[in-house]
DNA sequence: TTTCTGTTTGCTACCGGGTGCAAACAGGTG
DNA sequence: CACCTGTTTGCACCCGGTAGCAAACAGAAA
């Protein structure tokens, strides 16, 4: 198992100096044709290709970027790393994955990040406070932060959002035309701005349509169990009569565990007795089984407009970009 | 915004020379206590870490796992990809995710893992023809590679996987006992080792219980819509007195995608006119709405042991492990 | 032939650490 | 005090590239 060829040995092989190698392999650098052909034709032999490591320490850019993700139970996340990785790398940028958890939070990563170089972190679904920055001392040599697909409670760290404001208006106001008065809220356990700023429109806008109190509840975390449980409680509790009539859950995953409670614990018809909504438009929240109504974030742009930050191409600032509301039979 | 500090300059700081500091940060070196205690005090006040680019390129190894992915369809991917992470973080490596697709393959890749010098590089479900590798004249520097979740192809890559004759056979067995007699298998639309393994078996073993001619079909790719289309299809052109009894579906979003087809445009009953059994038992297999039977594949142990392998903690060589049979409503 | 200009090439210095050896510095012993 | 041994420290050189300057080499103009 030899070792990989490194510019030297080619440079001896091609009969000219290891900066002519290098030359070679620098798109625009000045060297003669003839000179580029023999260190090319060496190269070849020698299956030479430039150390990725070498450069990135003498350039100061490692084309790396650290992605941070703490939450796997949201398949939702899959098509969103397929589409930030494929934009990535149509960059010639490649994505380190690292995840949070609490053998590794946030401090520990993002020191590891700096330690790496990375020419940049994508808080991707993962928020800290502020203070936890602070508590690293860094923001001087850290690799500049973005925060994907929820809001950044950071001093400039910008975030790509799905504009939850103009989300939930529409959601409401679809709720409010097909007649439904009661609505309900489930939030997933943590509590994140992201999910606050949800709620919160949620109930002002109905509010605006007259509508006072709207029952909130809680899930213990973002997973179709804990949706189920969480309805279930829920519909032990109330008496029928005072149950909503649309339940609003904060992401997919809760919804579709809601809706096997409802109807198969409860043997409630979704949407007649009890209407159910989600958020982020799940693949499998398009099958006959659910037909979930859900509101689909603009996935596509938003990795685009996060990668163009990235890459220096877009102004680094906060944006958030209209979704779609998705009508289906749960409503 | 200043840069990282180095080494010599917490050296400068603390009055003694740079290799001493290195030593400070090099777990069981020859230092004394006294001049430890005072490097790391200059390396606090300057917030100093290692640069581990810098290190990676002396030490030559980088601590980075290149991660190939190259199907993003399937649910079941995360829940591996946080297992694995989690794994590999755990012994202080980091994953780069490669998304393989048609603007980056397999060669592409593999050599740009080598370009950054990854310790190792896991085929994480995906997989390629041996002539790919042998193109690419590498095998002497490149990194070792190992296979999780899918056969490997190739002489000296080992592969981590669901014992399929095993998974399979419990299967057979299970259907062949609840009284199925013609059964049926979807494939996905590649034509992967793996695939035709489930397939081979699943034709060998239902010839032992003397049943023979299982009808196989295709469905376009790995995804719910085209489980669905590919059902679609079969229960049109297919007599009803001559429909399969029981389909197995080579993983679960086929079968969550045929079953939503069967019921929901058919009118058909699961099980009772058609059972159905998937792969991999995903999460939402479990939810009132589908109760799919399925076969749980030993992530945990895959994961631990390919890891190990990679770390050397472990003997590479191709290993199977034993998954288990979830029995659920849909047979 | 000399001079000038533009291209090509080589070189030094550097990115931020790691390795192995030799010198310097202990502390204990004869 | 000389001597030996073990610890601590400094150093030259290396990992494989990159940057920018200066020398060498053209070819054309004077």
């Amino acid at each position: 198992m030899r070792k990989r060829a490194t510019a030297r040995e080619v440079a001896e092989a091609a009969g000219v100096s290891k900066w002519t190698v290098i030359r070679a392999f620098t798109p625009g650098a000045s060297i003669a044709e003839e000179s580029k052909r023999k260190v090319l034709e060496a190269a070849a032999a020698l299956n030479y290709t430039p150390n990725l490591l070498a450069r990135s320490l003498a350039t100061n850019s490692t084309n790396q970027v650290a992605v941070f993700v703490d939450d796997f139970a949201n398949p939702q996340k899959l098509p969103f790393l397929e589409t930030l990785t494929e934009r990535l790398q149509a960059e010639e940028l490649v994505a380190v994955l690292i995840n949070i958890n609490t053998h590794f939070d946030h401090v520990h990563a993002l020191l590891h990040a700096d330690q790496r170089q990375v020419d940049a972190v994508i808080l991707f679904g993962t928020a800290f406070r502020s203070e936890t920055l602070s508590d690293l001392q860094l923001g001087r040599g850290t690799p500049p932060m973005f925060v994907l697909a929820r809001d950044s409670q950071i001093e400039g760290v910008p975030a790509v959002t799905c504009d939850a404001e103009l989300a939930l208006r529409e959601i409401v106001d679809h709720l409010f035309e097909r007649g439904y008065r009661r609505p309900g809220f489930m939030t997933g356990a943590t509590v994140l701005s992201t999910a606050l700023r949800r709620r919160q429109h949620f109930v002002d806008f109905w509010k605006e349509k007259g509508v006072d109190g709207v029952s909130v509840f809680s899930a213990e975390k973002y997973s179709a169990d804990a949706g189920a449980e969480a309805v279930r409680s829920y519909l032990k509790q109330t008496d029928p009569a005072d149950r909503v009539d649309v339940l609003m859950c904060e992401n997919d995953i809760l919804a579709l565990g809601a809706m096997d409670e409802i109807r198969g614990r409860f043997g409630l018809r979704v949407p007649e007795d009890m209407a159910v909504v989600g958020f982020d438009n799940y693949e499998l929240c398009g099958s006959s089984a659910y037909s979930l109504t859900t509101y689909e974030q603009p996935r596509q742009e938003m990795v685009e407009v996060i990668v163009g930050m990235v890459t220096g191409q877009l102004e680094p600032e906060t944006v958030t970009l209209p979704g779609a509301l998705i009508v289906r039979q749960s409503t």
